[in-house]
DNA sequence: TCCATAAGTGGACATTGTGTCCGGATACTT
DNA sequence: AAGTATCCGGACACAATGTCCACTTATGGA
């Protein structure tokens, strides 16, 4: 879905490959930085050491760029989730493995909660990256355990792992683990 | 909490208090018509008939603007929690108290998601508007429950009333009604 | 090795939205 | 009616975005 943004054009130019590291090295080191809100193209286009017009011609705003430094981590957890070993893979019930999945997604943004609030400026998350991945899998998981309208009960399941919902529960103190916890209790109560 | 932005100073001026009334008229049009995203400060003063100058000396931006008009409505439904009858009010289970607050607030945001989504522009909707308060409420049925770490559920039951989850989720055809069920399964899941 | 050319580069530019400022206008007081 | 505190509104400076195009460079064939 997102794969232009991370697999390399077959031919390649050498400057053109070598400026990509530069701009997702310097992207990453700016949002871990300052965070996501105080960075803009400029501030990207120079700390990378290219023009700005260099940038724009791969990336059209921060988001793709922080998306294109997400996507490696993410498509490990969905490989996992898909043909890993349970709970994070098939064969636990729903209630395990959707708990196991808030768990994995925790561990994710508690990692890269930069990146992830870098990927919502401007278009919403919905319609970027791996929302779609997510949502299947979710959904997946809330039909297997009987629930009577799981396309309603999908979005509500995955908003506790929105960026900011996350980085503000940091904010007033509220660790990882914490926030796990709560979410392995809440999976079970839901699906339970 | 945003009592300034509402309430009429003793001795407003009377052309002061109608530009106030232009201001809120134009900008709660505006909202609704095109959405919260494509109106600028500057679409607002002008459809109002005021200038820019006026427009900022009362509100520093959008999100003051949308907040001082979500704000009569949230107070309603803040005064029925506090004081109102079950199982709103108090008196009810809070398993049930939760579900009546997730019907409620599914439609009041039902009416006036365009201006949820304008008060976010900006400062997140966390420390601005009516958030210490859901907060508070719903953290006080979470105690009430029994849950072992309330302040860590607490995001989470409130994460997917956030203004753009509802908007998806209206967005992809899932009506106010579903999302009110769905809500309401969660509630009684949760602290039930 | 050298050249043709497709691809890539970078900074100037136009555009848009924000927020500030202050001379002038206007309502309220006495 | 006059004085004054408040308010008005547009001009201005600034910040960030996204586009454009003249120039440069890598690459592959002769």
């Amino acid at each position: 879905m997102t794969r232009q943004s991370v697999e390399h054009p077959h031919h390649e130019r050498a400057d053109a490959a070598r400026n990509r590291r530069l701009i997702l090295e310097a992207a990453d080191r700016l949002y871990a930085e300052r965070g996501a809100a105080h960075v803009t193209m400029d501030d990207i286009a120079r700390a990378a050491g290219v023009g700005r017009g260099t940038l724009y011609r791969r990336y059209p705003d921060r988001a793709s760029i922080a998306l294109a430094l997400l996507d490696a981590h993410e498509r490990d957890l969905q490989e996992t989730l898909l043909r890993g070993e349970p709970p994070l893979g098939p064969g636990a019930s729903p209630a395990e493995r959707l708990a196991a999945f808030y768990a994995a997604m925790v561990a994710l943004l508690d990692r890269h909660v930069h990146l992830a609030l870098g990927a919502e400026v401007g278009r919403s998350r919905f319609e970027a990256g791996a929302y779609g991945f997510w949502r299947a899998h979710v959904r997946a998981l809330v039909a297997e355990a009987g629930h009577a309208d799981p396309d309603a009960m999908v979005e509500p399941l995955l908003a506790p792992l929105a960026p900011d919902v996350f980085a503000r529960q940091r904010e007033i103190g509220i660790g990882a683990d914490r926030i796990a916890a709560a979410l392995e209790r809440l999976a079970r109560a839901a699906l339970g």
